[in-house]
DNA sequence: ATGAAAGCGCTAACAG
DNA sequence: CTGTTAGCGCTTTCAT
């Protein structure tokens, strides 16, 4: 644990030309370069790190928070945020605020303790934000209100997807399940699907649940109460953990998936491949969400405001046995 | 942004006074406290967490390190060692390993630079531990050699467990696809597999793959690559995912389950209830291995030596619809 | 009970 | 090119 004065000693120089020679910043002869790494090894000096972050006040960390990291979903996200963060030196304190109360208030509190540079949170309620316009903070998916930049999928186009299969497919009655708080940007899916299959003269059965708390067994319940509905449907969609829910009480109460029921998932996690038939999805570029909400919050660590309040990334559709 | 110094100087008192203050430590009369709470206050001040962190030469992050964020099993302990550590005070810091190079190298570097205070580590190899003796790792579920403690599940027990419910079923040749590098204390499920079925008769066809990798599409065309062995098969054991894979794929050709073949996933995520029928699955207790891996690191982080060496957690049967 | 002062380990400005 | 010095913001003796 020797630190860089110990360094310096050795090498028979400054502190200052110590940290100039580690960090290749200024002149330094290369004889004295020398003798500072060979002090460097005898001593098997690693400079402490805690020491430039305070000199910095910066530590080159972002806090994710998302509900649930077991959750397909958002176990993507944070898998293709950490890479994203990685390629950039940031690091990444993830953390789960579901389940523990006020989680989200104290981790709202570490950017003003500096113990993160930055946040990017996937998190429904806009709890502490108050007062903390222009710090580095991006949400995913979530409307904060103006002050909070947001990245999220074209929800309307995957309605309009959902819908074009339903439609192609002839559905006469489809049900949905809305997850979470109503006006949430992430029901748009649901409006759009609504607006265009009943102006298609399709039938639409809206049941609003509150999945988010991903709870297999409570998807599972809510399909369960919910099956007298589903049996008088022709078609389903609702996020991939309850379309594959359905689809297993559908199976074992022998309904014919798609001849009598056509199910869509959305979100497309990888998870849908693992049924059979496959799910039919439609799919969130989770990349590139996580590119956008990287490329945001790290240009405002920087000191820069949002280049945009509003990023919307386009969602794809993708064929499987269900529809 | 304001310092400790201008509160002090707000509340016409020390900074040494302040910071007892706020720390409840050491005496403080009760009107000086007042005045320094006012003076907190008006300046909206906040303790920078930076410098604490230098003094005390700890910042509080544990550091955990997963092939993939994104896969099922991984995803779970993430999940509960991120709650696991947050009950005590500590944040976590996520990492993927695969995909990155040397990710895993400047992960352990960290250690070094007190950029985190302890590692959890649940990947395969043990790249740079070497001269790391006497610092705060812990390995889920690889051996990493004497000098690093180990969390791992019981092995015997699961691949016991499974060779039981085989047998139960009547079956006589068992397929089962190993993960990963041979003598890893994971293969232990298939050792004691293989040999408790070849000593009740049961023939044993052991497979290895690398589904560490964790694609889904690579699990599948595995399975499919090695489908003529598994149609003349009556059970088959791996780890959830390729289970999974499995199943879709026999049903897809028409084979049936559990009668034609008996599929038994390991690890038992929640997933695994997403299918048609249930998986019948060995769970491993992501909860108690978590609560295991964050006492060892954090009692290590204090200074202690390990209490153990190795910490082995049972793992459970969970009957389903495919055995 | 409290203020002054000495660090924690590093970087950067400044003078040579 | 290099050594010295003054902080970064906080905690903790140590007198008083």
């Amino acid at each position: 644990m020797a630190n860089i004065r110990e360094v310096a000693k050795r090498a028979g120089v400054g502190v200052g030309t110590v940290s100039r020679a580690l960090n290749n910043t200024g002149y330094v002869a290369e004889e004295t370069r020398q003798k500072i790494i060979d002090a460097v090894n005898e001593l098997e000096y690693t400079p402490n790190e805690l020491a430039k972050q305070l000199f910095r006040n910066r530590n080159g960390i972002v806090g994710v928070m998302v509900p649930n990291l077991e959750h397909p979903f958002f176990a993507k996200m944070m898998r293709h945020i950490e890479m994203e963060l990685s390629k950039h030196g940031y690091k990444c304190l993830a953390c789960n605020t579901i389940g523990i109360v006020n989680r989200q208030q104290s981790f709202m509190d570490m950017l003003d303790r500096n113990m993160v540079d930055g946040i990017i949170a996937c998190v429904d309620s806009l709890a502490d934000f108050e007062g903390r316009k222009g710090r580095a903070i991006v949400s995913m998916d979530r409307n904060w209100g103006p002050d909070v930049p947001i990245v999220l999928s074209d929800h309307g186009q995957g309605g309009r997807l959902a819908a074009e299969a339903f439609l192609r497919d002839g559905c006469r009655k489809v049900v949905q399940f809305t997850a979470g708080r109503k006006s949430e940007t992430t029901n748009l899916r649901h409006e759009v699907l609504a607006q265009i299959l009943q102006e298609n003269q399709c039938e639409v059965i809206t049941i609003g649940t509150k999945w988010d708390a991903l709870s297999y067994a409570y998807n599972k319940s809510i399909v369960l109460q919910y099956m007298d509905v589903i049996q008088e449907a022709d078609g389903l969609m609702t996020n991939d953990i309850g379309a594959m829910s359905c689809l297993v009480v559908a199976q074992k109460m022998g309904i014919k998936v798609p001849d009598q029921l056509k199910i869509i998932g959305y979100d497309g996690t990888e998870i849908t491949n693992l049924t059979y038939p496959e799910l039919s999805v439609v799919v969130q570029d989770c990349g590139e969400l996580a590119r956008n909400c990287v490329d945001m919050v790290l240009d405002m660590i920087d000191g820069n405001e949002p280049q945009t309040m509003r990023k919307i990334v386009p969602v794809t559709w993708k064929q499987g046995g269900t529809t």
